[in-house]
DNA sequence: TGGAATGTTCGGCT
DNA sequence: AAGCCGAACATTCC
């Protein structure tokens, strides 16, 4: 469920939630190492609550709370805790819930945001971007993916950029000519800006804070379109295997 | 029943 | 060494 503008609608939703709140104290039911971690965020207050490519970071007196959301993460205000509450925020006004069906998302106590990530994909100037790309003989997608190399996208708003951009998804990137790169930089800023307009992509059950759906999936040109024709010339969407993750595209918009 | 699903990480191979 | 591959994590849905 959260790519960069999922993540971006949730602090947008839950950051009023959390603001100048004292947090308590963070539940933990499903892993000892998050409740070991997170003992240090207990009776601080919240001083600012941020996106980092794909992690929610909730800045503390001491470090920060940094929640990655995984596949089904999903962080809400006011909710009843139910079977798939894996944290629960503890704060002086009320509680804030981590739900986590498939539990790959996380919670953790950190001194300083995590390290290793590349340059955020909102935030990469347009020659920084076609820079790192001429180093790169990596596959389109299979970098897009990386998030040591650009923080912030996932597997559907890779795929909408690479199709908004007519790029193969098995490009190599490296040959790629400085005008589709500089086209590539801004598919993927359109894509990221007009999906956080929309509250974000509600595929199979992501929710903001409050509960609500984004609507950005009625937007999807290429992702989960298999077969269904192409919206701009009618070939059927092609779907194939890159970096273990499937993948979308047009084969007649998007060459290699 | 098997496969696929918005993600990340790790070990092994070329 | 960079890049790729498969597996693993856990659960639901079709």
């Amino acid at each position: 469920m959260p790519e960069l503008p999922e993540v971006a609608t949730v602090i947008r939703t839950v950051e009023t939630h959390l603001l100048g709140r004292r947090l308590i104290e963070v539940r933990c039911f499903t892993k000892k190492s998050w409740a070991r971690s997170t003992r240090r965020a207990a009776g601080q207050l919240i001083h600012e609550v941020r996106r980092y490519g794909k992690f929610i970071l909730i800045g503390l007196d001491d470090g920060l709370l940094a929640i990655h959301l995984g596949m089904t993460g999903k962080l809400l205000a006011g909710a009843e805790r139910g079977a798939y509450t894996r944290a629960v925020l503890v704060l002086d006004t009320g509680e804030v819930l981590f739900d986590d069906v498939r539990q790959f998302g996380s919670v953790r106590w950190l001194r300083q945001a995590p390290g290793h990530l590349g340059p955020d994909a909102l935030e990469i100037s347009a020659e920084e971007f076609a820079g790192r790309l001429r180093t790169r003989k990596a596959r389109l997608k299979a970098l897009l993916l990386n998030q040591a190399f650009l923080r912030g996208l996932g597997n559907i708003y890779a795929d909408e950029s690479l199709f908004r951009a007519g790029v193969h998804p098995l490009a190599i990137a490296a040959r790629l000519s400085p005008k589709r790169a500089l086209k590539l930089h801004k598919a993927i800023r359109e894509v990221l800006f007009d999906a956080i307009a929309k509250g974000g992509s509600s595929i199979s059950d992501y929710v903001d804070a409050n509960g609500s759906q984004g609507s950005f999936q009625t937007e999807h040109r290429v992702y989960q379109r298999t077969g269904e024709p192409c919206l701009s010339c009618g070939a059927p969407i092609r779907r194939i295997l890159v970096a273990q993750r499937a993948t979308h595209y047009c084969p007649k918009c998007q060459r290699v």
